[in-house]
RNA sequence: GGUGUAGUAGCUCAGUUGGUUAGAGCAUCGGAAUCAUAAUCCGAGUGUCCGGGGUUCAAGUCCCUGCUACACUACCA
C-alpha cells in the first residue's frame, strides 16, 4: 500500500490580485500534481487558502475604510474565483482568520513552550495611545534625521533613501491619527532556532536526498543554516489583527505572520475534516507530504516551519518533496502589481481565452530550474504548434477517420509485427511520465506527453490506414484500434495538465473517465463504438497578439528624462568637509547668481586640485539633502565600476549648461528626490554618458568618459 | 560595497553524482504525403556551453578570476 499524498501550495497573502508568476508557482504546479496523484491511485488531499494576518491586511483596511475581516472576505473571494476559473481541484481552500486556526496555533504554541524553545526578548518600541497599539516601522512618519526629508517612514526615508529605525526620526508621528507617539518597552516571543539547530539539519538532510529536492531549495536551505548564523526570530508581534498569544503578559500581542501562516495549512484542513485531519498530519509514516511553492518562500518551509514542528514535540507528518519555482517574467521586463504591468488572474478570465490552454502553456513554461518568460507571441505559438497542431490533430485525425471508416466501432485487431513495437515504444515513453511526475518534473512529463502523441503522428502517417483500407481493411482497422487506444491515454495523462479538455475526450469516445490504471492498454475498448469528434479547441488567432500586448503592458511607461535635469557646474571652491573624512564641499557656479554648495564623497579617488576648476556634470534639481551637517544642493556625478571612479567632465561647456538629448530643446523640471534620480539609472555605454540608451549633450559637446567607459552614475 | 543565484543554437528552455560526436521545441531551408483544424511526416544546418586561467586520463558540469543580469543586504551623493 502506496503512501498517503498530502498536497499544498503556498497561501497566497490575501491582499494581492495574483498573476500568472503567483499561479504557476504554487497553485497551478501543486494541483497538476495532485490530479496526478489521485489518478495514480494515491490517497491525496490538496490544501490551501488565504493567508490573512498582519500588517498589510491591518494597513489595507485603514486605507480602504473597512475592517481587516471585511478586506479579507472581498479578497478571498477574489482569489477563490481566479482559482476556480483555472480549474483547480482543492480538497479544501480556506483561510487562517477562523477559530480553528487560532485553537490550532495556539496549541502548536503551547508544545513549543512546553519544550522551552520559546525565549523573551526586550526592545524599546513607540506605541501610540489614541490608536491603541503600537506601530509597525513602516506606520512611523517623521522628519529624516540625514536629510531633514519631513515625511520620512520609520523604516525607510522616502527623501535620501536611507535605511531608518524609526527611533531615529526627529518628529516621530503616528501615520495614521497624527499624533506624538511614545516610547514603551515591550517583550517579544522568540523561536529559539540555535536550540533546535542539530534536530533541524539532520530532518533536512534526510528530507533533501529522499524527496529529491530542486537545487535551488537545497541551496537557500543550507545557506540559511550555514553561512549565515541561525539567531533567534520573533514570533510575536504589537497588532490586533492576528492570532492571540495565550501566555501571561503577551495577551495583547498577536504571533508574527510567518509563524502562523504555515500552520495555516493544519488549520483548514482540520476545519474541512475534523474527523481525519490527524491522519494526515500527525501521521508520518504513512503520509508524504509535498509542498509546492515560488523561492521567495523556501525558508518558511524548509526551516521555520519544520523548526517549529520539531520544537512543539509532536509526531508530525513533515515535507517530503519541497517544491520551489524559479519566476515567471512577463515579456521582456517583470510582473509588477504597482505598475500593472502583466496579466493578473482578473485579465485571465477576461480574456476569453480558454482556461485549459492557459494551464498547458504555464506548465510547459514552469520555471523548474531557472527564471522563464511568458510571452503573447510564445504563448500563441505553443499552444498552436506544440498542443492543437499535435494533440489535437491526433484526436481528430484518428477519430474522424475511424468514425468516417469503420463507424466508429473498434473490433478485435489482428497485429502485425509493426503494430506490436508501436505500442511497446508507447508503452516504453509513459513509463517515462509516470517517472517524471514521481520526481514532480511536471514540465519533463508534459513534454514526453507531445513526444507520445507525435509518435501517434508519425504512426499514422507511416501506417497509411488511408491506402491500407482498400487493400487490407483489417490491417487498416487495427492500426485504428492503437490509434484510439492511444487518443484515451492521451486524456488519461493530459488529465493534470488539461482536466477539461481531458473530459472532453474521453465524452467524444463515449467511454467513462479513466485513470493511471488503465494507461498503457490497448484492448479495453474492444466492441466499443465511439461518438461523432469535435475540434478540441479552434487555433488562437496570431493577429490578436499585439493587441493583447498593448493592454497588457501597463500604464505607459515613464521617460526617466523627463524627472532629471542635468546641468554643467564648475567646481569655484572646494574644501574637506569639516568633520566627515570622506566628503568634499564645493561651491558650484551652476550659472545662477550665486554659487551652489554640494557635499560628495570623493575624497577616496581624487585631490582637491583635480577638482577646483573643472566643470563638471551636476544634477541639479535634486531636493536639498543634508550630510553630515552640510547642506547640499544636489550632486556631482561620477561614474564608477569597481574601484574606479570618473568624474564627469563637461569640457569647456558653460556653467549652466542644461545637458539634452540629440536635438531636444532643454525645459524646467521640477525637483526630484535621490530615489526618483537612481531610478533614472544614468550610465556610461563605451564612454558616452547615456539615459535609457540614449546620448547625453552639453550644448554641441557629446559628454564621454575615459577611465569608466561602462558604469553607473550616481 | 557585501552576499547569493544565474549566463547553453536566431528565440524559449533541458542537460541528474565530471565520462563517447552538447540536446528538445519553435523559427529557417529542402523534400514526401493528402486521413486530419493548410494540420502531418522525412531530411538539413547552426553553438568561442559569457570571457580568462586551473584541477583531471576526461570539464557545460569542480576550483580561482573578470564581465553581465537579477535578488537580498548596508551608516550608498
Amino acid at each position: 500500500m502506496s503512501k498517503k499524498r498530502l498536497i499544498t501550495s503556498a497561501l497566497p497573502y490575501v491582499n494581492n490580485e495574483p498573476h500568472l508568476g503567483n499561479i504557476i508557482g504554487c497553485v497551478l504546479s501543486a494541483d497538476c500534481y495532485a490530479r496526478y496523484s489521485r489518478s495514480a491511485g494515491h490517497e491525496t488531499l490538496y490544501i490551501c487558502g488565504t493567508d490573512e494576518y498582519g500588517t498589510a491586511t491591518e494597513t489595507k483596511a485603514t486605507q480602504e475604510g473597512l475592517s481587516p475581516r471585511e478586506i479579507c472576505d472581498k479578497y478571498h473571494q477574489i482569489h477563490e474565483n481566479i482559482y476556480k476559473h483555472f480549474n483547480i481541484s482543492f480538497d479544501a481552500f480556506g483561510r487562517t482568520s477562523t477559530p480553528e486556526h487560532t485553537e490550532i496555533v495556539q496549541w502548536v504554541f503551547d508544545g513549543v513552550e512546553k519544550h522551552n524553545y520559546v525565549t523573551e526578548v526586550k526592545s524599546e518600541q513607540f506605541y501610540c495611545k489614541p490608536c491603541d497599539k503600537f506601530l509597525a516601522d513602516r506606520l512611523v512618519k517623521g522628519a529624516c534625521p540625514k536629510c531633514e526629508f519631513a515625511d520620512a517612514k520609520g523604516d525607510q526615508c522616502d527623501g535620501c533613501g536611507s535605511m531608518l529605525n524609526p527611533t531615529e526620526l526627529v518628529t516621530p508621528k503616528c501615520s495614521v491619527c497624527d499624533n506624538s507617539p511614545e516610547l514603551r518597552a515591550t517583550e517579544h516571543l522568540h523561536l529559539n532556532l540555535p536550540k533546535i539547530k542539530d534536530n533541524l539539519q539532520e530532518f533536512q538532510n534526510e528530507a533533501i536526498s529522499e524527496g529529491f529536492w530542486p537545487n535551488n531549495a537545497k541551496t537557500t536551505t543550507q545557506s540559511w543554516m550555514t553561512s549565515r548564523d541561525l539567531t533567534t526570530r520573533a514570533i510575536t508581534r504589537d497588532l490586533k489583527w492576528g492570532v492571540p498569544v495565550p501566555k501571561e503578559g503577551y495577551t495583547d500581542k498577536v504571533f508574527y505572520v510567518w509563524f502562523d501562516a504555515p500552520i495555516g495549512y493544519v488549520s483548514i484542513t482540520r476545519k474541512a475534516f475534523p474527523d481525519t485531519w490527524k491522519d494526515w498530519w500527525l501521521a508520518p509514516e504513512n503520509t508524504e507530504l509535498y509542498q509546492f511553492m515560488a523561492k521567495d518562500n523556501i525558508p518558511f518551509h524548509s526551516i521555520i516551519f519544520p523548526a517549529t514542528q520539531l520544537a512543539s514535540g509532536e509526531d508530525w507528518t513533515m515535507v517530503h518533496h519541497l517544491s520551489s519555482t524559479e519566476y515567471l517574467n512577463y515579456e521582456d521586463t517583470k510582473f509588477s502589481k504597482s505598475n500593472n504591468v502583466g496579466v493578473f488572474g482578473g485579465d485571465v478570465i477576461s480574456s476569453g481565452i480558454d482556461a485549459d490552454l492557459w494551464r498547458f502553456y504555464l506548465l510547459a513554461v514552469r520555471p523548474e530550474r531557472q527564471d522563464t518568460a511568458f510571452s503573447w507571441e510564445d504563448f500563441f505559438t505553443n499552444v498552436n504548434k506544440n498542443f492543437i497542431n499535435n494533440i489535437g490533430n491526433l484526436v481528430n485525425r484518428s477519430l474522424v477517420f475511424s468514425k468516417k471508416s469503420f463507424d466508429g466501432k473498434i473490433d478485435e485487431p489482428a497485429y502485425a509485427e509493426e503494430h506490436i513495437e508501436f505500442m511497446k515504444e508507447i508503452h516504453d515513453l509513459q513509463a517515462d511520465v509516470t517517472d517524471s511526475f514521481e520526481k514532480v518534473g511536471l514540465k519533463e512529463a508534459l513534454r514526453l506527453i507531445l513526444k507520445i502523441s507525435q509518435a501517434g503522428n508519425v504512426f499514422f502517417d507511416k501506417q497509411e490506414p488511408w491506402k491500407r483500407i482498400k487493400e487490407d481493411p483489417t490491417y487498416a482497422a487495427t492500426t485504428l484500434s492503437i490509434l484510439t487506444h492511444l487518443v484515451k491515454d492521451i486524456a488519461i495523462m493530459l488529465e493534470p495538465f488539461m482536466p477539461s479538455t481531458s473530459a472532453k475526450i474521453f465524452k467524444m469516445l463515449d467511454i467513462e473517465v479513466q485513470t493511471w490504471e488503465q494507461l498503457g492498454q490497448f484492448d479495453s475498448l474492444y466492441g466499443h463504438q465511439t461518438l461523432q469528434p469535435e475540434i478540441l479547441f479552434k487555433k488562437l488567432d496570431e493577429k490578436l497578439i499585439e493587441t493583447f500586448k498593448e493592454k497588457f503592458s501597463g500604464g505607459v511607461k515613464e521617460d526617466p528624462w523627463d524627472k532629471v535635469e542635468l546641468k554643467v557646474g564648475k567646481i569655484v571652491e572646494i574644501e574637506n568637509h569639516p568633520t566627515a573624512g570622506h566628503l568634499y564641499v564645493e561651491k558650484i557656479d551652476l550659472g545662477g547668481e550665486e554659487p551652489v554648495t554640494i557635499a560628495s564623497g570623493l575624497v577616496k579617488y581624487f585631490e582637491k586640485e583635480d577638482l577646483l576648476n573643472k566643470h563638471v556634470l551636476v544634477a541639479s534639481n535634486l531636493s536639498a539633502a543634508e550630510l553630515c551637517g552640510v547642506k547640499s544642493h544636489g550632486m556631482v556625478l561620477a561614474v564608477s565600476k569597481k574601484k574606479k571612479m570618473e568624474v564627469i567632465d563637461c569640457g569647456n561647456a558653460a556653467p549652466g549648461t542644461v545637458i539634452t538629448r540629440e536635438g531636444e530643446v532643454p525645459k524646467d523640471k521640477p525637483e526630484i528626490d535621490i530615489a526618483a534620480f537612481k531610478e533614472a539609472a544614468l550610465r556610461t555605454i563605451d564612454g558616452t554618458v547615456s539615459i535609457d540608451g540614449e546620448a547625453l549633450f552639453a550644448g554641441d559637446l557629446g559628454l564621454k568618459t575615459e577611465l569608466v567607459l561602462n558604469g553607473k552614475i550616481g
